[in-house]
RNA sequence: GGAAGGAUGGCAGAGCGGACGAUUGCGUUGGUCUUGAAAACCAAUGGGCCUUCACGGGUCCCGGGGGUUCGAAUCCCCCUCCUUCCGCCA
């Protein structure tokens, strides 16, 4: 949800149109809020008067009381119908608020989709290994698709063995790491009420990515960010307890609707996988410092893993409606001779705050909070790009040195004999 | 799955149609007393929105949503959650 009072201004309003917005819908907008404020004003003037003329009965005497009733009646009148007014308008207002999105900082680039700025660029762009992760997961015996199909569907895979043992390694550093720089480990609910999706931000625009089960009005959730976000929903956060920090790790589902014929080798894109999610709750004036801070522990993770990978601040135009600026890190996958995302990280400012009415209380007032997020470790497709990078001229799996103390000490995978 | 009871301010807990935004206790904060502390005593102690330069004023909020009424914490309906008992079960 958007700042309606802000609209007026320059800065905001473009900030909303670099996104993609229509000028007409602003407009729409700003005519609405200010018949909403007009409204309000007449619904809260009539209701004052019919409390008053209400309260007078209370202390009449029996005998005056019929006259007042009637009286009474006429000012209610009034207010029934000045509420209709202001309901309609009301109900107008939020619908075409809600889709408006929160404005792009004025360090997001403009444009689209392939239009955001490369801020960093670290390793090199080596040659791709003799199997490319596909092939490479079933000579391991680590993924197996056609398994996952037959009982599952396209897009769902078994992994077995040492994978097994990568992934848990994975989510085990990921936490470590994470629990040293003062986060608090989490594993949400992945099954969550509608309106927990609306809160988050998902729902309505991203309602056909996602399962549902109709029988229990639950949906399976995309990313822990949405139980995350749940956490604080209604608080009003004493200032200094900020930032709030925390590390879930969920199964992810994901219906990846649209995707037809797109990443269909091995476990790049799944309908399932698990992953590791940051979530932070901050004080506005922090916000950006925690976006940084998101930031270098994803390129901290990609470094120690020791994989080639570069940083895009995203475009405008690219943005969801919830991000005001957002940093996708992209691994050199060798086998396709280009960059794919693995982690990312946004700050929401208090766009998705002011749906969860999550505040910050402190000794100047209450405000609304900050939220951001960012990825930790997304499992299967950091399994893949792995299985590029480590993957040795003899067909065994090196484990990266950081991951060893998670392995029980195990450096190497070879396949099933 | 069946039955019953509940949800009120930071916490506990009254109120069950009209002066209730809410008795009281605890907690918290400030003060008096004290060399200091404790105790005792006094006082203050929710939030959203609108309006005002400000003082202030208005409105809404007693789990959530709807309804009855001139008037609802209080009555009615729906939903959610919690507790207890029975059944079932990793």
């Amino acid at each position: 949800m958007i700042d309606l009072k802000r609209l007026a201004e320059a800065d905001y309003r473009a900030g909303i149109e670099r996104k993609g917005a229509e000028p007409d819908l602003i407009d729409q907008l700003i005519s609405l809020s200010s018949r909403h404020h007009d409204l309000q004003l007449a619904v809260e003037d009539a209701r004052a008067r019919s409390n008053a003329v209400s309260k007078e009965i209370g202390k009449a005497s029996p005998e005056e009381r019929p006259a007042k009733i009637e009286a009474a009646g006429l000012v209610k009148a009034e207010l029934t119908a000045a509420e209709a007014d202001y309901t309609v308008v009301d109900d107008e207002m939020k619908a075409l608020a809600l889709q408006l999105p929160v404005p792009a900082d004025a360090s997001v680039p403009d444009g689209g989709e392939d239009e955001g700025t490369v801020v960093a660029t670290v390793g090199e762009q080596n040659a791709a290994p003799p199997m490319d992760h596909a092939d490479f997961g079933r000579h391991l015996g680590w993924v197996d698709n056609e398994l996952g199909a037959a009982v599952s569907g396209s897009r769902f895979a078994y992994i077995t063995r040492g994978a097994v043992q990568v992934e848990f390694a994975l989510v085990q550093y990921a936490l470590a790491k994470l629990v040293a720089r003062g986060f608090i480990p989490v594993v949400p609910p992945v099954l969550v009420r509608e309106q927990m999706m609306v809160d988050a931000g998902f729902f309505p625009t991203d309602e056909h990515q996602v399962y549902g089960i109709p029988e229990d009005d639950l949906y399976l959730v995309g990313t822990a960010e949405v139980p995350l976000a749940g956490m604080h929903r209604g608080d009003r956060i004493d200032e200094s307890m900020l930032p709030l920090r925390y590390a879930g790790f969920s199964s992810c589902f994901r219906r990846e609707a649209g995707t037809y014929g797109k990443d269909t080798r091995g476990i790049f894109r799944v309908h399932q996988f698990d992953k590791v999610e940051m979530f932070i709750w901050s004080h506005p004036d922090k916000s950006w410092d925690e976006h940084e801070l998101l930031l270098e522990i994803e390129r901290e993770i990609l470094d120690e893993l020791g994989l080639p990978y570069r940083v895009v601040n995203i475009a405008a135009g690219d943005l969801g409606n919830a991000a005001a600026k957002k940093y996708d890190c992209e691994v050199w996958l060798p086998s396709e001779g280009a960059y794919r995302e693995v982690t990312s990280c946004s700050n929401y400012l208090d766009y998705s705050a002011r749906r969860l009415d999550a505040r910050v209380k402190g000794e100047s007032g209450s405000q609304f909070a900050h939220t951001l997020n960012g990825t930790a470790i997304p499992v299967a497709r950091m399994l893949v790009f792995l299985m590029e990078h480590y993957q040795q001229a003899d067909g065994t799996f090196t484990v990266p040195e950081v991951l060893r103390p998670f392995t029980g000490g195990v450096a190497s995978f070879a396949p099933p004999a």
